[in-house]
DNA sequence: ACACCATCTGCACACGTGTTCATATACCGA
DNA sequence: TCGGTATATGAACACGTGTGCAGATGGTGT
């Protein structure tokens, strides 16, 4: 017979303390006026009842709300939860509370217009596919918006992205002065952002030393994705090298290339973009790129905190820098 | 010269529009009496102004906060990274928006307190590690619980796990029938709520056959934990059987065993729990049992639906039945 | 003509909080 | 004693919304 469970409130906790619902508020502000044995017995009360200020009638009167919503899309790689789990872990730390979103198509769309109905302080894009509208509708409401992992024209909307092109030039240098001459290249899917940006990084470096790639092959950046490519590919034996997209179809390709009994790095070097957990792996041993997520984490949080301290500040581009990691498939 | 961008008002629509304040609330709420032309006019005002109504002060009113927390811990294995994605679209699908808190120790005790301060329509745990404190302050403020992969007692409190006793039962049964005699068990740490279940479900299965472990073997649940424990292991030579706790150390025993020469399942056979997307790569082919994240979704949800409708039922617990996969490993 | 009902409208309240404002008390220096 | 300052207090307002209420309008049946 204990009945619906009402959320305590200030003035629940006042009648019981013997003050006004003012002294509760005050109690739980920091620096103000309030008699300390007064402020002793409303904490008391507060606990006794398991009041806590509501945040959303506080924001409401001006407090910040401290709510963020991330769009994650799909997240069907590991390097997208790789993210997702340091960003809301780094949020967290900075007193953030990230609502989040996933999906894709119109519904994502759908489901960012209503959490849209929240007071938010930011929306941060982890997703290649989302348009520009999900921006405006952003911008128009006051919600910065700032974007990971991709560059998003917008104004004051503020970007942190790596260098795609460079890192890949560094990998593709890096296999010449080692010997290989006959590449290949692993591609994901035309519709990301990050797609290009990688491929010419690959295909500038060639050129600059005198050099064509042997074919382009495409994939969905997953790892059977990367394994069914591998299958398809029939230049196998023209092949000394093969530069992967990302980490999920090298290591799908390493797979495949095991299974078919060639053998890595001898006859042909794979490399991957990423640095996720699985190319550490003993039987794996991925040469890679890091694409690092720490940065990645702070300086996103660090975008976020210097928009609240000034909001109508130009937007900044932060640009990364993924680190060579060498193991032994090159 | 824009200056700060203030977030568009109900009372700016009606000024726009030139109507009351009332009616643009109407022009949003389903099946209220509000003139067409008006409703309308009303909604182009609001197009234009990027108005939507303010959730937070929307719930204040009344309306449910369609808010939701998810505890989902540190996520250190895969399998925790694919429920945690799964539910998070799960409730989206739902309109229900998760805000989702991780992390352990002491900074995630603070970090829920903080989030409690939202009016939140439930709080998932999807974690061993977290004390009974945290579910008597959520009972206390009338937040319903959800324990998701563990069972905790409480009034009104609801669970969904599945049966990791039974599932073991089934695995160790599968390879005794296969032939195997000479059992390991790869656990989890004791600190962990299913590490004794599933422990227990293995053993009483053997003994049920007169049949007696022949070591049990540490992990920390991760692949790198599990190739080390493997490589500790001295009596390696007296087994026919590797049960692992999780796949994740299956993966690493199972990597640890090809370095080395010991050919699986000829040897030895090894099997997983959970059933994580690299127990099917090509190279790995796990023979484990599905902990199946689908019904853990949706059962999730109708828990929170149906303590939405009827806030003082008594706690339910659902349990789910895991499936044997059976691939190459066995 | 009258009563009735369905539709429409604006005023006013309530939700729970932080903070301003005016006022009150206590302390200190001159 | 007087003025000044630091501290303490409750009343009142504002935040943005949904809805109850009372009243208005217009159509329909008798």
């Amino acid at each position: 017979m204990t009945g619906q469970k009402r959320r305590a409130t200030a003035a629940d906790v006042a009648k019981l303390a013997d003050v006004s619902r003012s002294a509760v508020s005050r109690a739980f502000t920091e620096g103000a006026y309030l008699d300390a044995d007064k402020k002793t017995r409303i904490l008391k009360a507060a606990d006794e009842l398991g009041y806590r200020p509501n945040a959303l009638a506080a924001s409401l009167q001006g407090a910040g709300s401290n709510l963020v919503a991330i769009f994650v899309g799909e997240m069907p790689n590991h390097y997208d939860k790789e993210v997702a789990t340091a960003l809301i872990n780094g949020l967290n730390a900075a007193g953030k509370w990230p609502i989040v979103v996933g999906g894709s198509g119109d519904a994502a769309k759908a489901a960012i217009q209503n959490v849209l109905r929240y007071p938010l302080e930011a929306m941060i894009l982890r997703s290649g596919s989302l348009g520009a509208d999900v921006v405006s509708s952003c911008l128009k409401l006051g919600i910065p918006v700032i974007s990971s992992g991709r560059i998003v024209d917008g104004p004051n909307v503020d970007n942190i992205c790596v260098r795609n092109r460079e890192a890949m030039a560094v990998m593709t240098k890096h296999l010449i002065k080692q010997g290989r001459r006959k590449f290949a290249y692993l591609s994901g899917p035309d519709a990301f952002w990050s797609t290009g940006e990688r491929y010419s990084g690959f295909e500038d470096s060639l050129k600059a030393h005198h050099l064509e790639p042997v074919s382009r092959l495409y994939g969905d950046y997953s790892v059977m994705g990367g394994f069914n490519a591998m299958q398809a590919c029939t230049d196998l034996a023209d092949i000394d090298a093969l530069v992967c997209a990302n980490d999920a179809m090298a290591l799908g390709a390493l797979m495949y290339l095991k299974e078919k009994g060639t053998s890595v790095p001898e006859e042909i070097a794979v490399t991957g973009f990423d640095d996720i957990s699985m190319a550490e792996w003993p039987n794996m041993a991925l040469t890679t790129l890091r694409n690092p997520i720490e940065p990645l984490v702070k300086g996103t949080i660090d975008l976020l905190m210097a928009r609240e301290a000034e909001p109508d500040r130009a937007g900044e581009t932060k640009w990364l820098d993924a680190e060579l990691v060498l193991r032994s498939t090159h």
